[in-house]
DNA sequence: AGTACTAACTTTGAAATTCAAAGTACTTTT
DNA sequence: AAAAGTACTTTGAATTTCAAAGTTAGTACT
């Protein structure tokens, strides 16, 4: 119990970027006002999550135009996919006794 | 999504709460020093988290004399057991597309 | 040309959370 | 009498989180 507490990651206790996350997990890109409007976030607080995880290398950014808007998407990094899924194991562990 | 993030309960995103939560599914009462051990964590650090819980009905104490020493215990109310279920329903959700 | 709009932020400041460290009260052991 | 155990409470500082407002840069209408 004491190891797999300390296992669960800082960085992904917050649900904000549980959230995002999950979104990446599942898929390869996404971009910026679909996360704002899965997760019912405003811009400033979509964006200062999102700048966390990329400051630790979680998830990376592509920015490119579609017809002639700009288009901001996210995509989680192999270290990011590997932290999240360690975190998800530790997590498994902990409820593992659940039933 | 947008309704699973919504169904997270603040109450259990620390992941001191979190694992003081896991302890009590599993073992109808736990002692303050065990769950101290358990966690490793400090008095002081074990006793806020532990109040916090309480102030929201989530656990209960019970406090007796075990020869002479004090022992104090802690369990999950049914409320309580019923929110952290809720919590890890909407986290099994979260993350069901995981494979 | 001017106004409004969209996308994606950044900044600001305040509130809430978290933590370590120290202090407390009472009891037991040595 | 001194040290240690049990279970806290208090304090204060650091960190985190958030909403709200402001910003930048290009687009579209009028």
């Amino acid at each position: 119990m004491k190891k797999i507490i300390n296992k669960l990651n800082k960085a992904f206790d917050n649900k904000v970027r549980l959230g995002i996350m999950s979104m990446l997990m599942v898929n390869e890109w996404v971009d910026f006002k679909t996360l704002k409007e899965m997760l019912d976030l405003t811009d400033g607080r979509l964006a200062s999550h999102i700048k966390s995880l990329e400051e630790n290398e979680f998830i990376e950014v592509r920015k490119e135009f579609v017809g002639r808007k700009p288009l901001t998407s996210y995509s989680a990094t192999k270290t990011g996919r590997k932290a999240f899924s360690d975190h998800l194991d530790a997590l498994e562990e902990l409820l593992k006794n659940r039933y």
